[in-house]
DNA sequence: CCAGGTCAGGTGTAT
DNA sequence: ACACCTGACCTGGGA
C-alpha cells in the first residue's frame, strides 16, 4: 500500500508534501466514492456529485486548449474572457460539455459555430491559475524540462510571457493542422494507388502472380506511387487559408523560438516562416514596396542544409552560397556562373541595410520521418559579401552571416543535430534501475532509470501486463463476426471493417500505420476477419513499436519518453490494466490509475468529451443497445493500479503530446473499448510523453459538496496550473 | 542493405 | 516561363 501511493503521486504531478497528496487522494476517492454509491443507487439520474474522476473529464480539458487557440486566433483580447469564466465554471459542473479531440481536429470555422457560447475556458484556465505566482515557478520548471534531463517539453516555448504562449500554441495547431492534411493526403495516395494496383490486376485478369511484384506492372502506371503529400497539405493549407502567416515578416516569427525544430521544409510553409518548400533564400520581391521602404529585394529567411558545394559553417558565423548555376541534381554540383539577382540580390540588400536573416540548418537526422531535421537557430545579420570562383570554377556569391547576440546559445546540439543523448545499449544507461520493467512481455524491453533517489530505487507495487485483465464480474461480448477480406486488407469498398469506418480505413499504411485523425471509435479488425496480422486495420493490436523508456524525474514522478522519433498518429501504447465495473473500482481508496471507458458518452455527447467524428460515422444500431443507465457514466473502467502496463507512467501534461483513441476489435460493445494512446504531434526522441487526464476545473466535488482543487505541475507553457 | 541517382512537384518572381 | 532543391522512390554496387 506504501509503495503504491507513492506510485500514486507521479500520476498527478504533484510537487507538495506527500501526505499533503494523500490526503488530497482520499477525500477525492472519497467524493468518487459518493458519486458512486449515487449511481449505485440506481442510476441514470446522475445525482450527487458531479463525476469527478479521470477520464470521463479527460478530454474536455484538450477542448478547452483548442478553444483557446480558436479564440486566440479570432480575437487577441483574451483578457476580458475572463469574465465570463464564471458561466463555464457552472457549464462543466451542468455535466453537458461537449469535448474536443486529443488535437487532431482542425481549427475550422464551422466549429467555432458550435462551440463559440463556450468559448470562456481559455480565459477561465487564466484566471483560476493564479499565474502571478505560478508562473515563475513553472517558467523554471519549464527550462528545467528543456534541458533534456527530464525529456523537453517542446523546442519552442522555452520562456515567455502571456501572448507568446497562444503564439506557441497558434504554431503547435498549425503543425497539427498540416500533418492532418498530410495523412488524409497519404491516405487518398495510398488508396488511389490501391485502386489503380487493383485495376491492373483485373486487367491482367488471372495472373495474380505477377501484380504482385511491382516490376511488372510499373511500366503501364507511373502514377503508382504517392505523389507529394506534403506539398499538397500546404497547398490545401494555402486554399484554405490556413496559413499561420501569410504575409513575410522580417525578423524573428512569434512562436518559432530559436532551436525550434521542423521535420519538413512544408511545415516552414504551413507556419510562413519560409514560405517556399523549395528555395534556400525566401526573399521580399517588389510586390513589398508599398509597405517597406527598403531597397528591395531582401531575404527574410535562409536555409542551409549543405546543399552547396561552397557552404561553409562555423556555427555563429556562416558563409552561405547564393543561389543559380546549380544543377540541381543530388551531386551538389556547379555547373553556371551566379548572378547578382533574386535571393543573392536580396541578402546584399539585407547586408546594405543592416537587416536580420532567419537562419535554418538542416541536417540528417534519424529523429524525423523525412530523415531530415530543420533547426531555427536564430537571426543572423549579412556581414560581407563577395563574389569568387567556386570550388567547380564558377562564380558564386559568398555570404558571410554573423549570428545577432543576445539570442539563445547554440548547442552543439541544435547546430549538429544527432539523436540527442539516445543511449545505444543498456551498458550506457545513466541511472538504469531494471533493465526491462516488461519482464519481457513485450516484443522491445522498457529500461527504467533514476537518476533522482538516492540509493536509486525502481518502481514497485504493480505486476507488469501487456493486455487488459477482464475482472470476474465483467463478461466480454461475444466475438463479433469479422471481414472477409484475405491476406491484408486493402479495399474500404468492401472491407466490412472499414465499411464500420465510415468506408475508408482509419489508418494509413506509411510508417507501419498511422492514424489519420482523432475519431470517436476507430473499429479494427478481429479474431474472425480474413485478413492476417500485417492488415493495416490491426494497427493498434501490433504491439510497442518505439523503444520507451521509464525515468525519474525530480518534480513529477516516474515518466516516459521514446528514444526513437514518433510520427503523429503513430500508435504508442495501450492503456491495460483490470478491466472492471466502475463501481467496484470506486471502493479502492486512493486508486489514482483508473482510467474510465467513456466512449459511449462521448459519441452520445454526454460525457466530457466533445464528439470527434461527424455524426452518422458511427452505425446507430450500435447506440442502440444501451439504455439511459449506462449513457449516464462509464460503466466500466481499466484499474492500472496493481497490474498494468507503460501507460500507467505516462504524466498528465496540460498542452500533451499523446491522445486518447477507443478502439475496437474483438467486440462492439463500446463501454468495453480498449483504449490507445496515439501520438498528436510529430514527437522527437528523448521529449517526454504525456496525454491530458482531463479533468474539467471544478468538477471535482469532495464529500461536502465543495469543489476540490489540485495543482498541476507539468511545466507547460499554457498549463492551466491545476488538474482539477 | 545502403548510398547515390532520379525526377516530379507548386509557387513566387521576373520576363 | 522558369528557377528553386526537397522528398521519396528507384537502382546498382558492395557486403
Amino acid at each position: 500500500m506504501v509503495a503504491q501511493s507513492l506510485d500514486l503521486v507521479h500520476q498527478h504531478s504533484m510537487v507538495s508534501t506527500r501526505s499533503a497528496e494523500k490526503n488530497l487522494e482520499s477525500k477525492v476517492a472519497v467524493a468518487n466514492g459518493g458519486d458512486r454509491a449515487a449511481a449505485g443507487r440506481k442510476s441514470g439520474e446522475l445525482k450527487g456529485s458531479p463525476m469527478p474522476r479521470r477520464s470521463s473529464a479527460r478530454i474536455r480539458a484538450l477542448q478547452k486548449a483548442e478553444e483557446e487557440e480558436l479564440l486566440a486566433r479570432k480575437k487577441a483580447e483574451e483578457v476580458e474572457e475572463k469574465k465570463k469564466c464564471q458561466d463555464e465554471v457552472t457549464v462543466v459542473k451542468g455535466k453537458k460539455r461537449r469535448r474536443k479531440s486529443g488535437g487532431e481536429e482542425s481549427v475550422v470555422a464551422e466549429e467555432e459555430a458550435v462551440t463559440s457560447p463556450k468559448k470562456k475556458p481559455a480565459a477561465c484556465r487564466k484566471e483560476n491559475g493564479n499565474e502571478e505566482p505560478e508562473n515563475g515557478v513553472s517558467l523554471a520548471a519549464c527550462s528545467n524540462g528543456k534541458v533534456e534531463e527530464n525529456g523537453k517539453e517542446e523546442s519552442g516555448n522555452v520562456g515567455g510571457g502571456l501572448g507568446e504562449k497562444s503564439d506557441v500554441l497558434k504554431v503547435k495547431e498549425t503543425i497539427r493542422l498540416f500533418n492532418k492534411h498530410y495523412l488524409q493526403l497519404v491516405q487518398e495516395e495510398e488508396k488511389r494507388c490501391g485502386k489503380a494496383e487493383a485495376e491492373r490486376k483485373a486487367a491482367k485478369n488471372g495472373s495474380k502472380k505477377a501484380s504482385k511484384s511491382k516490376k511488372g506492372v510499373l511500366p503501364e502506371d507511373s502514377k503508382n506511387t504517392a505523389k507529394r503529400p506534403d506539398l499538397k497539405a500546404i497547398s490545401k493549407m494555402m486554399q484554405n487559408n490556413e496559413i499561420l502567416y501569410p504575409v513575410k515578416r522580417i525578423g524573428d516569427i512569434p512562436g518559432i523560438e530559436v532551436g525550434y525544430q521542423f521535420y519538413s521544409r512544408a511545415e516552414m510553409v504551413a507556419v510562413g516562416f519560409h514560405s517556399h518548400w523549395l528555395n534556400g533564400i525566401d526573399f521580399m520581391g517588389q510586390s513589398y514596396a508599398k509597405e517597406y521602404d527598403y531597397e528591395l529585394p531582401i531575404a527574410v529567411a535562409i536555409v542551409l542544409s549543405g546543399m552547396y558545394e561552397d557552404d561553409l559553417d562555423n556555427a555563429e558565423e556562416v558563409v552561405y552560397t547564393g543561389q543559380g548555376g546549380h544543377n540541381l541534381t543530388g551531386d551538389k554540383r556547379q555547373i553556371r556562373d551566379q548572378k547578382l539577382e533574386r535571393g543573392n540580390l536580396a541578402l546584399k540588400n539585407c547586408s546594405d541595410q543592416g537587416l536580420p536573416v532567419r537562419v535554418v540548418r538542416g541536417h540528417e537526422s534519424s529523429s524525423s520521418y523525412t530523415g531530415k531535421v530543420y533547426t531555427y537557430d536564430g537571426l543572423y545579420k549579412v556581414v560581407h559579401h563577395w563574389a569568387e570562383k567556386g570550388l567547380s570554377g564558377f562564380t558564386v556569391y559568398k555570404f558571410r552571416l554573423k549570428r545577432l547576440e543576445g539570442q539563445p546559445i547554440l548547442t552543439t546540439n541544435q547546430v549538429y543535430f544527432t539523436n540527442g543523448r539516445v543511449p545505444q545499449s543498456l551498458t550506457e544507461i545513466r541511472g538504469l534501475v531494471c533493465e526491462d520493467i516488461t519482464g519481457g512481455e513485450e516484443d522491445i524491453p522498457i529500461p527504467v532509470t533514476n537518476l533522482v533517489d538516492d540509493p536509486p530505487i525502481p518502481p514497485t507495487g504493480f505486476k507488469y501486463c501487456k493486455s487488459n485483465k477482464v475482472a470476474k464480474n465483467v463478461k466480454l461480448p461475444l466475438t463479433v463476426t469479422g471481414c472477409k477480406c484475405k491476406g491484408i486488407c486493402n479495399d474500404p469498398t468492401t472491407c466490412a471493417c472499414a465499411l464500420r469506418n465510415g468506408s475508408d480505413f482509419p489508418y494509413v499504411s506509411r510508417d507501419g500505420g498511422r492514424l489519420v485523425e482523432a475519431k470517436d471509435i476507430v473499429f479494427e479488425c478481429g479474431p474472425e476477419c480474413g485478413c492476417g496480422p500485417g492488415c493495416v486495420n490491426r494497427t493498434s493490436q501490433k504491439g510497442l513499436r518505439y523503444r520507451l523508456e521509464v525515468f525519474k524525474t525530480a518534480k513529477k514522478g516516474w515518466a516516459v519518453r521514446s528514444w526513437d522519433f514518433i510520427p503523429s498518429g503513430a500508435p504508442v501504447c495501450e492503456y491495460t490494466g483490470i478491466l472492471g465495473r466502475t463501481e467496484d473500482m470506486d471502493s479502492v481508496l486512493e486508486n489514482n490509475y483508473i482510467f474510465e471507458i467513456d466512449c459511449l458518452q462521448t459519441i452520445k455527447g454526454l460525457g466530457g468529451r466533445e464528439r470527434r467524428s461527424q455524426d452518422g460515422e458511427v452505425p446507430a444500431n450500435l447506440l442502440d443497445k444501451y439504455d439511459q443507465s449506462s449513457e449516464s457514466m462509464p460503466e466500466f473502467c481499466i484499474d492500472a493500479g496493481s497490474t498494468g502496463n507503460i501507460a500507467r507512467f505516462i504524466n498528465h501534461c496540460c498542452e500533451p503530446n499523446l491522445f486518447v483513441q477507443c478502439v475496437l476489435s474483438t467486440h462492439h460493445d463500446l463501454r468495453l473499448a480498449r483504449v490507445m494512446l496515439f501520438a498528436a504531434d510529430n514527437i522527437p526522441p528523448l521529449q517526454e510523453l504525456t496525454y491530458d487526464y482531463g479533468y474539467a476545473l471544478d468538477s471535482v466535488l469532495d464529500s461536502n459538496g465543495k469543489i476540490k482543487q489540485m495543482p498541476c505541475y507539468c511545466g507547460a507553457s499554457d498549463c492551466r496550473k491545476r488538474l482539477f
